[in-house]
DNA sequence: ATTATAAATTATAATTATTCTAAACTGTTG
DNA sequence: CAACAGTTTAGAATAATTATAATTTATAAT
């Protein structure tokens, strides 16, 4: 109750009509303490066991996008076949873990400064990000 | 002839049948000075201005796999909804530059190397690579 | 509260990149 | 020159995503 109050304001005073659908989407996006990497089916999951509704795929595409467009996802491309959302909107590095497929935060402390010495000319930098891949020690592949 | 006599003993030398498709493809591909960063279309398009011989988009689709499994190309993900190709395949950095959709490699100097402190616990890092995401400086998005 | 209006949801169709299939074709080997 | 495996190909199938258009809902005005 007290919980889905703060995303009907949080979501009028970003100009998004707080519908049932959004208010949802928002409790299982951000009604946790770690940062939530998920693809678009593991979002459709979570909706369907953690609460007991149906909300329409093209409902939940749009709601991810309208969240995205007002800075409170991110999205985050790995493979090409499946895009990635991020509850973290900063600025900041991956592990990718190719045995399971899980995005990893890495901590503040995990990579220092990323200095770019030379940009292009007449570019501004946007991000710079760092994906470091990782997999199981054991593996041979050839 | 010469070249294309290069990409045929390429090709046996990794198990890979030269193939008329094959070695087209190869020249398209290596027959060029600089780093070439691509998209299946873009492949397809070259090839038939290049050369003018029509190969079958399942047949670029199989090369380029080939190609790739055998170390000769490199996969990169930039944006879900397609995959690029490169032909620089050692581990290295890259600008990506959102107005135009083009990838450039970064030179070696132009970032230094980056220190992952901490790894996670039982797993190998296989590669670390930085994305700088650039755009036209006189570009507001709201 | 009722109504009017614009915005959102939904089922479903369309699109796009990619992979699969199975038949026709070609390179290699004996 | 066969024979056989590997390759190419057109087209079908798949999977993620986006578009459509009718229905429903949220909000503002009455
Ligand atoms: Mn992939
Ligand atoms: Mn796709
Ligand atoms: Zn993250
Ligand atoms: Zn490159």
């Amino acid at each position: 109750m007290t919980k889905n109050f703060n995303f009907i304001e949080k979501l009028r005073e970003t100009g998004l009509r707080p519908t049932k659908q959004r208010v949802k989407i928002c409790e299982v996006l951000f009604n946790r303490d770690k940062t939530f990497h998920f693809t678009i089916n593991d979002l459709v999951k979570k909706i369907s066991e953690e609460l007991n509704e149906k909300i329409s795929l093209a409902t939940v595409y749009n709601t991810v996008h309208a969240l995205q467009k007002k800075g409170y996802l991110k999205e985050i491309s790995i493979n090409s076949d499946k895009s990635y959302f991020d509850t973290n909107t900063t600025t900041h590095h991956h592990f990718y873990d190719e045995d399971t497929h899980q995005l990893i935060d890495c901590d503040e402390n995990e990579i220092e400064n990323v200095n770019v010495k030379n940009n292009i000319t007449g570019k501004k930098i946007n991000s710079v990000e760092v994906l470091v891949r990782v997999a199981s020690d054991n593996q041979n592949q050839n």
